[in-house]
Order: C-alpha cells, then sequence, then structure tokens
DNA sequence: CACGTTATGGCACCCTGGGCCACAACGGAA
DNA sequence: TTCCGTTGTGGCCCAGGGTGCCATAACGTG
C-alpha cells in the first residue's frame, strides 16, 4: 500500500487510505453499506469517484482496510510457534491469537467486522479475502506433515479453522461484551466434544 | 418455482428454468461466466433481458438450479435418521449422503459445481446460498442437544459441516474420478486424527 | 366478444467498474 | 528560473447488473 514516501517524486496524493476509510465507515453508518455510492463517498473525502479505485480495487474492499498485511503476520506468527506441541494445538493457538484484535483500534474492530459480516453483499466478497488465510494454513499444515498444500488434509483444516472462527464472530457479534479469543477457543471445545 | 400448472390462467411462460440454465450453461462453458452479459443469455434463450429476472434473482443464482428443493430434502433426510447413534454420526452421514449426486443429472453436477467453485464471483455468492444449508443443520444439532440454534456449538457444527464439504469438494474437482462423498468422509477422519 | 388474469419486455434509470488520456503538482537538473 | 521526468488525479465514456414502471400480449372464461 501508500508507505510513506520520503522522497516525495511527482504528485503527492490526494488523499489516505486512513482518510478514505474513516468517511466511507461513518456514511455505512449512517445510511447502510448499499445505499452509499462510492459518488458520495469521494465528495465526501474531495476527490473523484475515479481517484477511489486507485486506492482499493472496489468498494467491497474498503472496510478490510490492511487486511493483506495482517495475513502476513499471521503466518510469521505460525512460523514463529515452537514445534513441541501438537500440530492442531499450534494451529488452534494461532487462529485464536489471531483474533486477539487491539481495543483500541479505529474504526473499532466490532464495527469493522460487524459491518463485514452481516452485509450481504460483503459477506460474499469475504470468502475471496479469507482464501489466502486459510491457504497460509494449509501452506503450514503441509510442511509440518510432509504433504502437499493441495492435499485434502490442509485444505480440510484451512477450512474448518476458518470455520470455527466464523461461528465464534457469529456469537461475538450478538454479544460483543464476550472475549472473541474466547469464543474461538470454546467452538474448539465444542466441535472436540461433538467429534468424541 | 414454475411447477408446470394444468390449469393454464393467463398468458403462458415464455420460457423454463430448465431451459434458461441450458442456454446459460452452454454459453459460460464457452465464453466464461463474466464474459456472458445476461443480453445474450436472453437473446439465445428467445426472451427480454427484462424477463431473465423473473426466472433469477440474479445472474449468480442461474447456476443454482433447484438448490433450494435440496435444502429441504437434506431437511428432511435429517429428520428421518434414527436417533441411537451418535450425532455427529447421524450429521456426518447426513452430509455425505447429501453429496451423493446422481450421475445423470443434467447439467452434470461436475460442470455445476466446478462452474460455481472455480468462479470467484460464483464462489463469493455461494455464502448466501450455503447459509440455509448450515441454518438446517444447526437447526437440527439445536433439535437434537436441547441448544438454541442461534447457540454456539449448533453454528459450530453448521460451519464445520460446510467447510469439510467444500475442502472435499476443492478435491473432487481436482480429481473428479474420486468418489464426492468418499472425499467427504475423508475429510472428516482427517480432521479426527488432526483434533486426536 | 369483452374481461380478468398472468407473463412479457421495452424504457428509463442507478450503480459498479475499467480503459483512456489530458493534466496537475511535485522535485531536480540545467 | 525554466524545463523535464515522474507520479497521482479525475474527467469522459462505455459495458454490464439490477430495479421500477407500465403498456401490451396471450391465454381461459363467461
Amino acid at each position: 500500500m501508500t508507505t510513506t514516501r520520503r522522497t516525495a517524486l511527482g504528485r503527492p496524493s490526494a488523499t489516505t487510505h486512513a482518510e478514505i476509510e474513516r468517511v466511507a465507515f461513518a456514511l455505512f453508518e449512517e445510511r447502510g453499506f448499499d445505499a452509499t455510492p462510492l459518488e458520495l463517498i469521494a465528495a465526501e473525502v474531495g476527490v473523484g469517484r475515479r481517484t477511489l479505485f486507485r486506492y482499493y480495487p472496489s468498494k467491497n474492499d474498503i472496510p478490510w482496510g490492511l487486511f493483506d498485511r495482517t495475513v502476513e503476520d499471521f503466518a510469521a506468527l505460525l512460523d514463529a510457534a515452537p514445534l513441541d506441541a501438537p500440530l492442531w494445538e499450534t494451529v488452534h493457538h494461532g487462529v485464536v491469537a489471531f483474533n486477539d484484535f487491539p481495543r483500541d483500534a479505529d474504526p473499532p474492530h466490532e464495527q469493522r467486522m460487524r459491518l463485514i459480516l452481516r452485509t450481504p453483499a460483503l459477506q460474499a466478497h469475504s470468502v475471496l479475502r479469507y482464501r489466502q488465510w486459510r491457504e497460509v494454513i494449509a501452506a503450514y499444515v503441509a510442511r509440518r506433515t510432509g504433504a502437499s498444500p493441495s492435499d485434502l488434509q490442509p485444505r480440510t483444516v484451512g477450512h474448518v479453522s476458518l470455520a470455527l472462527s466464523l461461528a465464534a464472530y457469529d456469537r461475538w457479534l450478538d454479544d460483543p461484551s464476550a472475549s472473541l479469543p474466547g469464543l474461538v477457543d470454546e467452538a474448539m471445545q465444542g466441535l472436540r466434544a461433538h467429534l468424541d
């Protein structure tokens, strides 16, 4: 994305991802996602509609912020895990830790995830974003077990890890006072009990 | 949908879901989903573009055929299962059986699922369609355990069941000679082994 | 033959997204 | 100071999905 270039060469940017995000979230909150045309966001930010597409590939991508960055962190987090624990535990702890978001995020993590997971268009789009996240898990499992990332087992673990997270988010949005990582852990315990 | 009315009252329909599906699949196969405008499908079927929207709510819904119907069957299938087996087994067998599609479907199940799961726009849309499917499972689990369908456990089982199915489909599309229900079962075995 | 009923489909419109391109706004070199 | 390369902007135009509105076509019935 746009790391603040020290050597400002060429015309300076008219806005920032953060600025667009602030304006967009305010409007989404006020009028709803679907009822907020990009035209309006652009006007509010003070840029042309065309310019928004240089900051985000699509309207659906605006609420995600720097998710790509977060995915890289997730991969690093898994790689840094000790190898003496059982594989499933390592993966699970990674997933739990991943969902421990800073409380002072702006916009708040709850608002962001509520928007994404409760707006049909965004909920649909989310599978495309979560794809890379699943692949990080599949790649890790494959490396630990000597399998290929496209084998059934690594893919299954990727899909199931996402499933647990989504179930936890579902609950969390119903009652945001609960601990999100705690709910992910609880979902895993529930699954283990279910399969026992 | 349109069950063939014996008492034809008013103007008769100009086409059928089956007809649209046939034409659409042929065009999707030939030019790809994104590169096939509804305009073209309509022309080929011999109706107006506007009319297509009276048969399908969106372009994304065309490939799904009678999935709604299938969901009802799935619910019935779970309800008919004996109560003496462990809950997880009942659910799992339901999921496996659900994925045992007739070989003579038209268009072939493989072609349909390949289109849906390998086209990004359709892959995204699929979560909206699979929602009801997940809810059938959550409702069943809730009924069997005395919980609420919106509790964490039923939702988790719904999400995880879908995860297993998707992992199996992923593999199956790579190698369609394999048995799809077999792969779902294998995914479940893999998960159990993983969590052990 | 008129009438109610049901489906069609044209028209106007809004919205997302992308190609194209002139131009604006910088820093640096001459 | 002026010119130039670089980089971001944003207007214009178009394709395509999706919706509301409404006139009209194509039936069966009385």
